[in-house]
DNA sequence: ATATTTAACTTTAACGTTAAAGTTAAATAA
DNA sequence: TTATTTAACTTTAACGTTAAAGTTAAATAT
């Protein structure tokens, strides 16, 4: 490889100090227009571009901010990655990813290996209600902000900044729009249980339904994990039960296709046999065909708002500021529950 | 912030130089096992991790790979990441993401800014038939790989290391299965036609047809530029042909979305009415009701691939040698374009 | 005419780490 | 016993950049 021109090659054949060009360079005083001139001239033929490394080792600033989520692959996260990298960078930010598989060693490991590498903060999607691996972030004061999901153990939660869905709100809307279609078997195919979005949704679906009068039967609600397998898994079981559910409320789209796959494999047609309601408004739950009955959340600006704090918190010092945004979600209504079918609430 | 333990702070506390704190720590000889022991004891104790940052200035290396893809909300990006990813991560690397938004200055400024940040090397998921941006990593000999696309510059071709689909093949495949089923009016909605993967699907295409002795329409050949909503449109305007198609061949499946909303706006059916073949066999065509027949591709291996060539090239200091990998298409009958339905090829 | 300011530089040191070149004392060899 | 090797360190310099502290000569002020 060529080795790089570098502001000693520079200076060298300018005849100036390397501080010069550093000056001229950087437009900065010091330096008159003529030999600054000289200078970038210098520079631009010998293809100059400064180094950012040594330029973060002095300034501690690297421009680059961590991401951290657990699967690349799930249709929820290219989104909200989208909302970051685009705001990160209108910002001069770059974004480095880090998978963590849904392991909380490895999201440790990704912690430690981003601060390792001089990240100026970190955006975290991943963590668990009671998550330890912000602990040491706190204690820091070290730029971060999660977002999608947020901290639930009471000792943390108000010390961290975070851009979340109001998921109750989202999980009582759609087990609402399910009641009010006239189902009383509703199962609730949750996400992981040791995540606040898991636990909000389900609280929720409950309170929809308390408020209307009915119960939750606990044996309808099963852990899909956010996984399109284990729900389908989840889903096959349900099916084969003595008085199966009519309805589904997956706690997100991923899921609900999953889901879909087991009630096309056992012949039960959507929604004149059963509805399934998702979660999220990923562009899946758009397709003719799926058409699947959503709660809908902005994952772009989800991502944005939370690249948008955190480099707040960067630039002007203040990590000990605490943002705490609760989007709105929405109720999308498409084909899967029924209710064009139907034309109307049935209660 | 809380500032970060650095070396010298172990020093200090353990009363030895800062280089024996180097050497204790990378177990290197030059310590002793007692000294040795008790830094690390220290360093544990003050928290220390090392500053990648410092590493890097001398070694010139970063542990750190770019990837630059045209936007991640395209299905076809996120397994490609995951490739590369998991691979890397591996090796002890990660990856710093950049979108081009389909912008060739975009592309330019991300490679100037990936190689100021000091990756160690750069895989292109974005290249065009002939990309001027990688004349200048040839030139320098920085260590990059091309996957998905490739340079169609045949002075630059064979100087350049690459992983892509077999794309002549795959859109060979495509149209035969679409032509032996009895089809005359065969669409082809295309990639960006500057792209290396557009051309050769393209090109297989014709060459199906031709060797069972038919002729590509030039009219039925339309570019969808590997947009979903492109596509839309585009087969919305060969829906209202006065002999319209009665296949359509998309060179990726988000365009297959595109065309299938088209195709649902205007009451046809799949495959009754039409039948539509996808490319690039991401997760979505194997959902349940959409049951797209497409060609496939191994998006995770090729990313892998990609990040294998790269790391040898970056370890074995390996940049002049040309490694070129052609992985090997398939055909996936699903249910999109009726051959369950017949039963049998017509001819 | 001399002191003071200013512009246009240069030199030094630092960021955190490590490779390379010393230094010292103990261990081994002749 | 004295020379030689070795282990266990330390010191110095370097990576590329820049902030801070000099230096010099010309411009301005008194």
């Amino acid at each position: 490889m060529r080795k790089k021109t570098t502001i000693k090659d520079i200076a060298k054949a300018a005849d100036v100090s390397a501080t010069a060009v550093s000056m001229a360079m950087n437009n900065k005083p010091g330096v008159s227009q003529k030999t600054r001139r000289k200078i970038q001239k210098i520079a631009e033929k010998l293809q100059y571009s400064p180094n950012f490394i040594a330029r973060s080792l002095i300034s501690n600033r690297s421009y680059t901010i961590g991401f951290i989520l657990n699967s690349i692959t799930d249709p929820f996260f290219p989104e909200l990655a989208k909302g970051i990298e685009e705001y990160a960078n209108k910002q001069g930010y770059n974004l480095l990813l880090c998978n963590t598989k849904r392991d909380l060693q490895t999201e440790k490991k990704s912690i430690d290996m981003l601060r390792s590498k001089g990240v100026d903060g970190i955006i975290l999607a991943t963590v668990l209600k009671d998550d330890p691996n912000i602990v040491p972030l706190i204690e820091d004061e070290f730029p971060f902000v999660l977002i999608n999901r947020h901290s639930m153990n009471p000792d943390l939660k108000n010390k961290t900044s975070y851009v979340v869905l109001d998921n109750f709100r989202g999980g009582y809307m759609g087990m609402e729009h399910l009641y009010r279609l006239g189902h009383d078997r509703i199962a609730v195919i949750t996400g992981n249980v040791n995540t606040s979005t898991a636990i909000l949704r389900t609280e929720g679906s409950i309170k929809a339904l308390s408020d209307y009068g009915a119960k939750m039967d606990r044996e309808l609600i099963v852990e899909g994990r956010f996984q399109r397998q284990i729900a389908y898994e989840a889903a096959i079981k349900l099916i084969a039960m003595e008085a199966p559910p009519t309805a589904y409320f997956a706690q997100d789209d991923y899921m609900a296709i999953g889901i879909r796959e087991a009630l096309f494999e056992k012949g039960l047609r959507i929604p004149e046999d059963v509805a399934l309601m998702g979660f999220d408004d990923t562009e899946i739950a758009s397709f003719a065909g799926i058409d699947l009955t959503t709660i809908s959340q902005n994952k772009y600006e989800m991502g944005a708002m939370g690249a948008k704090i955190l480099i707040e918190k960067i630039e002007k010092n203040s990590t000990g500021v605490v943002s705490q945004l609760i989007l709105e979600s929405g109720l999308i209504i498409r084909k899967s529950c029924g209710y064009a079918l139907q034309g109307a609430y049935s209660r």
